[in-house]
DNA sequence: GTCTATACCCGGATAGAC
DNA sequence: GTCTATCCGGGTATAGAC
């Protein structure tokens, strides 16, 4: 536990630091571009020390992504185990646009083969299906489980034309790193489904 | 109709070319980067000579993704106007890698606000909502209407885990440029309608 | 092992010649 | 309207100081 060893625990303490400084960046940053040089002078460093510990500026906003996630994860728990957390995940992130849009950066950024996070994005989302849809599997059979959370969003057309549209753009990003994934299908499956919800409510 | 005037079709001709060079740029390049220069090439011109006719990198992209939604109408339709022509869009969209890459790249890019593609994801998003959702509820409400296209994806919660997370990233998108949206309540109320359906089909 | 200095290259932008 | 030339910002590679 103490002075941990490895690649990865190596210079933890300056790393750690840059990390703090490269998540501030961000989120203050609202959506506006970040350069290395600028993560650096947080840090009092110049931008080649900076990526003296992580290589190149992709792989340190891998790094970034990666400590948003464990520190999510810290506060909230893993959304892969419990759909709660995952909503607590999503409201939290509505409290940083900045970090919000590193993220949808980095994962369009990540189609490419090569990229660094292009793996941990694969992983990202393999993962996350995987334990959402135990998750959903577990509570679909369980009769205790709630059927449906406060619907504090109506089930209604503007709602529906959201999701379908967020479904869609979701979609891609998953299909770009997992070509397999057949989006029309999918998504006229989701279509079905939102149609039946429309009428039951009406 | 001939020799068109106005700051849109001054050079008519040669921005033609150009966003033909550029979609071919990317088209090919499947998810790599494209250079102005690249596209530049591929019309026998410098990059100055191409800036020239667009102003900037963004907004030569920009005006590409719009020839694309136009080329997109003019083939299937307006997916706001006939959900059938969206499911289309999205099947051919497939067999374009680069353009979906692109796609997803500008619009990351463009919750700036002094994006040059800001206001047009703005009114794409606004105005996909607004015929989806008239869409919907025209067929909610019409019992002639098909219950749900045929299922070819099966509503299982390996689907639905992919479309949760695919909601998730998409209303991430809307949200960076429309941040009124509730992503966490209109997840919760997804999770609900899912939820619905998997024991339905169970 | 950590960092600075430096130099390099690529890509976008801009000015001015033609 | 297009090119050449030039500039600049930003990422990256390397050498070497500490």
């Amino acid at each position: 536990m103490s002075t941990p060893r490895g690649p990865y625990a190596k210079t933890s303490a300056k790393r750690e630091k840059i990390l703090e400084a490269a998540l501030a960046a961000y989120a203050e940053a609202g959506s506006r571009k970040v350069s290395v040089r600028d993560i650096a002078k947080r840090v009092g460093m110049t931008d080649a020390g900076v990526l003296h510990h992580f290589g190149s500026r992709e792989a340190l906003l891998t790094a970034v992504l990666q400590a948003r996630d464990a520190a999510a994860r810290a506060a909230h728990g893993s959304a892969a185990d419990d759909l709660r957390a995952g909503l607590d995940i999503v409201t939290h992130n509505a409290s940083t646009p900045g970090l919000v849009k590193l993220f949808v950066d980095v994962a369009a950024a990540a189609a490419e083969t090569d990229h660094p996070a292009h793996a941990f994005f694969e992983e990202r989302y393999a993962d996350g299906r995987r334990g959402l849809a135990e998750q959903l599997d577990r509570h679909a059979r369980d009769p205790e489980a709630p059927h449906a959370p406060e619907p504090v969003t109506p089930v209604d057309p503007e709602w529906a034309a959201r999701i379908l549209l967020a479904a869609t753009d979701g979609l891609q990003l998953q299909w770009l790193l997992e070509p397999d994934i057949d989006m029309a299908a999918d998504l006229a499956a989701l279509y079905g489904v939102l149609m039946e919800a429309l009428r039951e409510r009406a």
